[in-house]
DNA sequence: TTGTACGCGTTATCAA
DNA sequence: TTGATAACGCGTACAA
């Protein structure tokens, strides 16, 4: 019963032929005799044979597993991105080593030098903060990298980005043409590009309809349920609370209503809100989000598609693509959606 | 710039020592002289030398990668225990390989073969149909293999279920207390494990309280939001609608709700719910679900437990652990919360 | 049309 | 205290 993993030499010897032919019937490299070839298929089946996948990247150096190092794959925005990723690997015969860096820096270089060292099929990653060692890492093994949500202007790696400045300077303007002044931001911790984007967007808003900014009115934590509800409760707490929120990211959302929940406030009526990162079931529970959905399905064909053309030709020069978010105005904003127009 | 990736043997070279000592630095696995430790160390950090796992695990036989197969990422439920395994996992030092078998036999049993080829360090399955296959692969292969959600009595194979006859029962008879008399039940296709017990549970709570089976008020479908849109529909649309719906997962209950929305009906006024598998956010919208909510935390550090005590010990017997979901009493099911008694 | 034989980077066995 | 060297299973250049 416990036989040993079958190997390419235990079919070769059943099938009365070179490992090499094997090999070439499996990889269908060689012309061969319809009846070498058949033998060797039945001596497969037989012996249930499966090709070692460590032998074959040793061999050839690299590998049909994507690595995906994550900041948090609990966020349900990213959970929906890395299903969609899978689905399309899927789709081209890859797998996905998965990895989650907690938003955390240096988990993040640990994780990736991991991941690189595998001399993987190629890397995605979400950077917390400045990746220069993953690019280096990457060309040095010969590992094609895509990032995602970094936005910076560098020519040295490629990058499909979800465009939030103006998408966050949209919804919050939205919230000052409905006459608040105070408005707070939930976002996560500076220096991340994902956050120092958005509040860029919630920065500018004020800036366009010459509002001043209170230092007090954007508070950041870690960009976690729970560090939305702390920084939620601070808002909440101040002296001259403001009257609406924008959140910068799903999990965060979820902790800012926390709060509002546990002070007996309700949404719209006493705090307005508005939201980076959609949920699909957005719809249908009170309140309504209103929210800037990334395009989680084409973000995730895109990046497979780039990784695609980064393996075929590693000395094209580095591609960067922006991907407009949606806006979708629903209730929490204070709007009624029936009669509402597109932002 | 572009260097190929590092090979022991260089670091050997530039320490002036062999291959041999280098491997046994990194392994600790032999005493050395402090000096030459030093001179490999030193090696190391200046050649940014990291060890190629596939070649250790081609020479090893295993690695400290393990395979984790679910049915679809993209329930919220399975997200969440995707996240925590990947933490569990990553505390003692291992990392993840995810497939998604969209709930389908078939590509769960290409998946399986594919993880297991791989001579990974261990396999999480929650299994479809009939996981036979699995665990001869996995024997074969040593493979240890831990089984979530499959609940059968079979001692070849360990595994860590979630209680769910039991549970179902209670909140269908939860709902028939409350006098309901026609209750739906929307759930997977039958012959999935977690399906049939499920339809079991809401099956005897029927049974118990001696009310008549109506076929036509289970109707079954992919455990997708598609599926439970479906099936919710085609409940809805029977002359003699039920007034209340059991749903058998995550994704399901979404689409149930959407197909309650789109008639215009409201939660729990015209329609009462309770449904398998909680939302973390659960409490912060309207309705608040009743709700099954297996311990996912625990149960994926049960799992890597259980996958430590099978790479330890190959032939210990078979080991089997259930565990209680709790249920979250709130108001879908047309309870007030806070004067409800827990089911 | 097919086979031989080497090497990918490690680790473990043996020897020094 | 350390080194040579033979595997692990596969793909491919070279030969036949």
């Amino acid at each position: 019963m416990s036989d040993a993993p079958t190997t390419m030499a235990q079919v070769a010897r059943l099938a009365g032929v070179s490992t090499a032919t094997v090999s070439h019937v499996i990889n269908q490299t060689r012309k061969l005799s319809p009846a070498t070839e058949a033998r060797v298929r039945s001596a497969i089946a037989e012996l249930a044979y499966i090709p070692d996948p460590s032998a074959r990247s040793l061999r050839a150096g690299s590998s049909d597993v994507v690595g995906v190092a994550m900041p948090a794959i609990s966020n349900p925005y990213l959970a929906t991105f890395v299903h969609e990723l899978e689905e399309a690997l899927a789709a081209v015969g890859k797998s996905m080593l998965l990895a989650d860096t907690h938003d955390d820096p240096e988990v993040e270089v640990k994780a990736v030098r991991d991941l690189i060292a595998r001399r993987l099929g190629g890397l995605v990653l979400a950077p917390s903060g400045t990746p220069d060692y993953a690019i280096e890492l990457g060309r040095r093994y010969a590992v094609p990298l895509v990032m995602i949500d970094l936005m910076q202007e560098r020519d040295d790696c490629d990058q499909i980005v979800v465009e939030s400045v103006e998408a966050v300077e949209k919804v919050t303007a939205h919230l000052i043409d409905k006459g608040h002044r105070r408005i707070g931001m939930v976002s996560g911790l500076p220096g991340i590009r994902t956050t120092d984007q958005r509040t860029a967007g919630y920065r500018l808003a004020h800036e366009r309809a010459g509002l001043p900014l209170d230092a007090a009115l954007s508070p950041s934590g870690r960009s976690s349920r729970a560090g939305g509800r702390a920084a939620a409760d601070a808002l909440l707490d101040l002296a001259d609370p403001p009257t609406a929120l924008v959140t910068g990211n799903n999990a965060m959302t979820i902790g800012s209503l926390e709060a509002i929940k546990a002070r007996g406030l309700t949404v719209p009526g006493d705090v307005a809100m508005v939201c980076f990162d959609d949920f699909d079931w957005a719809e249908l529970f009170e309140p309504q989000l209103t929210a800037i959905a990334p395009q989680v399905t084409l973000h995730a064909r895109r990046v497979v598609e780039m990784l695609g053309r980064r393996t075929e030709d590693p000395s094209m020069p580095a591609q960067h693509e922006t991907l407009t978010p949606k806006i979708m105005h629903r209730n929490s904003c204070g709007c009624d959606p029936t009669t509402a127009v597109p932002l």
